[in-house]
DNA sequence: ATAACGCATGACAACGCTAACATAACTGAT
DNA sequence: ATCAGTTATGTTAGCGTTGTCATGCGTTAT
């Protein structure tokens, strides 16, 4: 145990007494091997502590077990469900994930490094891909599954939902629940909030109940210091605010704390929606009324669906809904 | 822009005229080639659009810019805080961060195929390896940083601090600000746990209010529902309980939605002080009581203590004590 | 002017593995 | 008994890069 990665193919084959190709056989598909061989192999690997080299089986075969997974696991909280679900996914398999911090991404330089190492998959969170890093990931040596959001013009693959449907769902309900100045907060106006703002003002417009002054959203991510930041901001600028629809759980989270903190009733007086029903919202003190989205399937199908393509299905652009549910919960129980 | 992955080595040093070494060369240690060939060979390069093979490198130098992170990143969201200050410190290098489960660490396999794959680096959250694992990683042919707790006897390098000096100083907090009965709560007795739990007894032994009927924990891992739980258990229990110490933010946050769910008085008839000291149990409605540890400052740091090794640096056992803080908001006001 | 030196560059041989092809060993049908 | 058709195993030739050692050249000391 003294040296390090030692023995090589050569050796456990020379103490095996077959040879190197036939223990490389072996090791990646058992069963074209013949019992009694694979038994010598197997002692010999385990006698001589054999490891194989990955660099050089990625060198020689042209491929690699990487997959990348490009998400702001570092902000956005949503994220580490996903990863949970790919971890998951990969555990019985020899895949390993990689990550690629999104926020260098604009460079290209990660990305480009990356897809030059034969990577397995690609995982990339959102679906705002653009110029250089869209243009790279077209044209990615792999399988590209985009996670979290859908849409009509996918990269190669997606799972996800609309976050435009579901916020519109949300808003709805809202509606439903006898709100009539639906306020909308995000933390920052990226373009996947802006999404969800159209969806927010498609079902508002309805009813016209939709007001531009009940929009709301600064610099950041989400986090519960900026919702409950947010709505104090919201308040001002539009007193007569009765519900307000959070793109994220944090936000609805300390939009609820400031609004208890300011005196004001929830749900009667003011109703509050969050998105993703993370387990913190679902069980404040006062509950709160969320979308559901299934994160952990997105994790695990994506996984899948690259799995799947290396197994050489067909390669059609696969896009999937998982869909978004209404969970509501006592923060939006406005009393008729 | 059709074929990916094209152009190599030999194709660069043939566009530029030099030979293959040279523009390896030029790539890895610019300052060893001339101005002239450089500029040659940079045009070269981005005329062909040559990406390095990694796997090639990798195979040829013996290793590679990979660094593996083992840590419970699903499931203690402190970890993803450590994460941020990893990849803030490893963006200007080629490094890349690669996962490993560490719910999969007690195979071995995973982490025995990701030694043997020539690893730049290792960072492992906590200090409970053991078997097979801390084997090992103590023979690991790289560096490996042991993050967020420190103790006596690391297997390379530790950064972080010691959970049980940082459970003490909690509990003697709780102490001065008046409170005699504490209990302490934790998702689940791992060995971490035990060394709060050993610090919290350490503390309230010596003022004689330790109670071993005031020491909850559960199965699973630290979740706002858990706190609540956790908090409702232990007043069913130990109805005197004035205060209790979590071991996670997330605890803390659930255990002071249950105390105001059961209309007790935080913080004048419950004290509650957390760990970790995250956003959102800062921002709560009552702000809550917590021990600030520095998990940004441990990624990057962790970093650097890797690429100090790399670079050479002398390979004494590395131990750094980032200490704690007690951050002291209303959860723990007890009025006089 | 010559020797000795440092610096920039090049030739060559691995690094450990697998793809592709080749061959041997076996099966059953004729 | 012979042959085609399967397997099961072996041989050969790289994969693209870097380490090592060798070479050429300009420079400084003698």
């Amino acid at each position: 145990m003294a040296k390090v990665q030692k023995a090589t193919l050569a050796d456990v084959a020379a103490e095996a007494d077959v040879s190197a190709i036939t223990v490389s056989r072996a090791l990646r598909k058992p069963d074209i091997v013949s019992q009694a061989l694979h038994a010598r192999i197997d002692a010999a690997i385990q006698k001589l502590g054999y490891v194989p080299d990955l660099a050089a089986r990625a060198l020689a075969s042209g491929r690699t077990d990487v997959i990348g997974l490009m998400a702001p696991l570092t902000t956005e909280p949503a994220y580490t469900d996903i990863l949970r679900g790919i971890m998951a996914s990969i555990a019985p398999t020899p895949h390993v994930i990689q990550l690629i911090d999104p926020s260098q991404a604009g460079e290209g330089t990660a990305l480009r490094t990356f897809l030059g190492s034969k990577p397995a998959g690609l995982i990339v969170a959102g679906i705002d891909q653009v110029g250089t890093t869209r243009d790279l990931l077209a044209n990615a040596p792999c399988p590209v599954v985009q996670v979290m959001e859908i849409a009509e013009d996918p990269i190669d693959m997606m799972i996800g939902l609309s976050l435009q449907e579901a916020a519109q769902g949300a808003a709805h309900y809202l509606h439903e629940q006898g709100y009539r100045k639906p306020g909308f907060m995000a933390a920052r106006m990226t373009p996947a909030a802006n999404r969800q703002l159209r969806g927010f003002r498609l079902a508002t417009e309805v009813t016209g109940t939709f007001s531009e002054a009940r929009v709301m959203a600064s610099e950041g991510h989400p986090a519960v210091t900026l919702g409950a930041k947010l709505l104090a901001d919201l308040l001002t600028q539009a007193p007569e605010l009765d519900a307000v629809f959070c793109t994220d759980d944090a936000l609805a989270l300390g939009a609820l704390f400031e609004a208890r903190r300011q005196g004001i009733d929830v749900p009667a007086a003011l109703g509050i929606c969050g998105f993703h029903d993370t387990e913190a919202a679902a069980s404040a003190e006062l509950a709160l009324t969320s979308i559901r989205t299934r994160r952990y399937e997105m994790g695990t199908d994506a996984v899948e669906m690259v799995l799947d393509r290396l197994a050489g299905a067909p390669k059609g652009r696969k896009v999937i809904d998982l869909g978004f549910e209404i969970v509501p919960r006592a923060s939006t129980a406005k009393p008729a």
